[in-house]
DNA sequence: TCGACAGATGGTATCGATACCACGACTTGC
DNA sequence: GCAAGTCGTGGTATCGATACCATCTGTCGA
């Protein structure tokens, strides 16, 4: 197998010219003179040369590569908030390094660390609830970070979000002012699920003198899909028969529990509302058709990507809090 | 803002030894006394300092990042497979490099080589058709490559997945069997999505003398959500309204088939039956109650993390093709 | 005719880690 | 008591690109 890497120095080689000719032909192509500029690309192209990103970031001390944490890949939540970051970081010349922390501390931290390692220009994520080591880390390195889907009152650096709080009372005060008197807030139990907590502060504000209940399904490997929410139903009117309204933390969630409503034959939303979180494709689809909060990932995503840009142009970010908000989107099932 | 990262020498001179001993005592331990082994370990903990992967790359000539190109992250299809793969290479103290083509071949071709400047020691890839720049840059590069989810004759290096035309053909078969007269293949159009393009061969394979009926959706933005599949159902049943099975090409299209066909009142499975393929976590869902193909996507990315790593060990796996099988899942919908 | 200046190009040091070789302090065996 | 070997450690060159400064050519105005 051939390990061997072609370098500037072929490339220049080939086209008769210095090496940092080249680098400049290919970074600043303005800076050189049409003639050389086509020798050059002509040795690229025959070479099949691309240029090494890690060297360029260890001199130039700039790895044009951002980091970004979801806390979870398999529920398609931030699939779109991924894509506008993406999108939006490519635009402008940098490349994004993904990872995922499955809802865990600790597993963030490892993350945040390994991610450093590659020397990030800047760092995205969706997971607020850090460990002592992780924030002793962000502070350390002295790089831009921006937290996303959240809008803590002290952000470490900047954050693009909306109110989770506000999202969870507007949702639970809807079902309550439709005549519902017994909401139910499900969710899984993680500890460390801030944005779930936000949720559930928001359901509780929103309560009225209705009694508090919430209900927590124990997650069995980290997952939070479908099959959750059915058992989490089963268990909320085993625990509450006369539940009429279940507000769920997810539209994953809510989609299993709604599937297993309409198993038992329980009319929805005659009997019981179900109401989910996000707006995630499935959740609009005709046999669903929940009621749910829309939060616009894509656009969390953009202004993410367009902060981030800034930061690296220098411009202070610091304080920065985006509220992009929410909606809540009524449909068939509350 | 502090810009200036903490570095080896700075650790060195912080626990008063040289530096190659700190690069030692981080990467093995072993080749350390206990006593320096400590020493280190209070200076880095104290400055807070994590290891310029990148810089150790450049001298090593080994960057520990395997990139992998999926087809999509919209949708959860490939979600297990890289939960597989992540975990599989983490432990092998690999990192992942995550990019998404969008099931378009000149997006891979652009990926590729934004990946290969990042000089990964493998590439891992779902998209199999490749443009002939991307094949050049590929076996220029030298490096081991992995495609998954499908089975080539002649794959680049190696490959981990399954046979796509035999599972479309097994489906086919089974609904054919179950006395249906009329099945439609059901697919969104896209130039380069091989696995469909399989699928829809076996689909004709097991046709026998029904008149094969394959209907495309042409795809809006680049997606291939559910809303394909309830705009892709109203659009067979007016193309061949004695349509009584519609083969999905993923679960995606057939959950939005299964819920346009309820909208309209059509009795599944008794009038029309819907299939879907991948077995993603709704798809189970009582609701929906989906007929499908299981695939095992966590094995999938946990034997490739297997060869990945191999590779990386020196050991040669050109020509490995790793057949993982699949599985058909019989529901309520066919 | 000459100096000033802009544009294009090259030389050299540098980024932070690791490979390779060398060295000193021990232990071990005869 | 000494040669041989092991262990822990450090010095120096190196990886491939870029920053910075120097150089060289050619044009223009005085």
């Amino acid at each position: 197998m051939n390990r061997k890497w072609v370098t500037m120095g072929d490339v220049a080689r080939a086209a008769g010219v210095g090496k940092i000719t080249v680098s400049r032909a290919l970074r600043t192509p303005s800076k050189v003179s049409a003639d050389t500029l086509e020798k050059v690309q002509k040795a690229v192209m025959e070479l099949g040369y691309v240029r090494d990103e890690t060297a360029g970031a260890l001199s130039s001390q700039r790895s044009r590569v951002v980091g970004a944490l979801v806390s979870t890949l398999e529920q398609p939540v931030f699939a779109s908030t991924i894509r506008g970051l993406e999108e939006g970081l490519s635009a402008g010349g940098l490349q994004l390094l993904l990872g995922s922390t499955r809802y865990q501390p600790e597993k963030e931290a490892l993350m945040v660390s390994t991610l450093l390692g590659r020397r990030p220009d800047a760092l995205v994520l969706t997971s607020s609830d850090h460990t002592e080591d992780t924030r002793r880390l962000l502070s350390g390195a002295g790089l831009p970070v921006i937290e996303l889907w959240e809008l803590p009152e002290v952000p470490i650096h900047a954050a693009v979000g909306f109110s989770n709080r506000q999202a969870g009372r507007d949702m639970a005060r809807h079902l309550i002012s439709s005549e519902r008197r017994a909401p139910v807030f499900l969710r899984t139990e993680r500890a460390s699920d801030t944005r779930a907590d936000m949720r559930e502060k928001g359901y509780l504000d929103a309560l009225e003198g209705h009694a508090p209940r919430i209900h927590s399904v124990p997650p069995r490997e980290d997952q939070g899909g479908p099959d959750y929410g059915a058992e989490g139903l089963a268990q909320v009117l085993q625990r509450w028969p006369d539940t009429d309204a279940v507000i769920c933390v997810s539209d994953a969630l809510a989609v299993g529990a709604l599937c297993e409503a309409r198993r038992r034959g329980i009319d929805v939303p005659g009997a019981l509302a179900v109401t989910g979180f996000g707006d995630i494709d499935v959740a609009g689809a005709a046999a669903l058709d929940l009621t749910t909060v829309r939060i616009d990932g894509a656009a969390i995503g953009r202004e993410a990507a367009r902060l981030t840009l800034a930061a690296c142009d220098g411009e202070d970010i610091k304080g920065t809090r985006i509220d992009l908000g929410y909606q809540l989107i009524r449909r068939a099932t509350g």
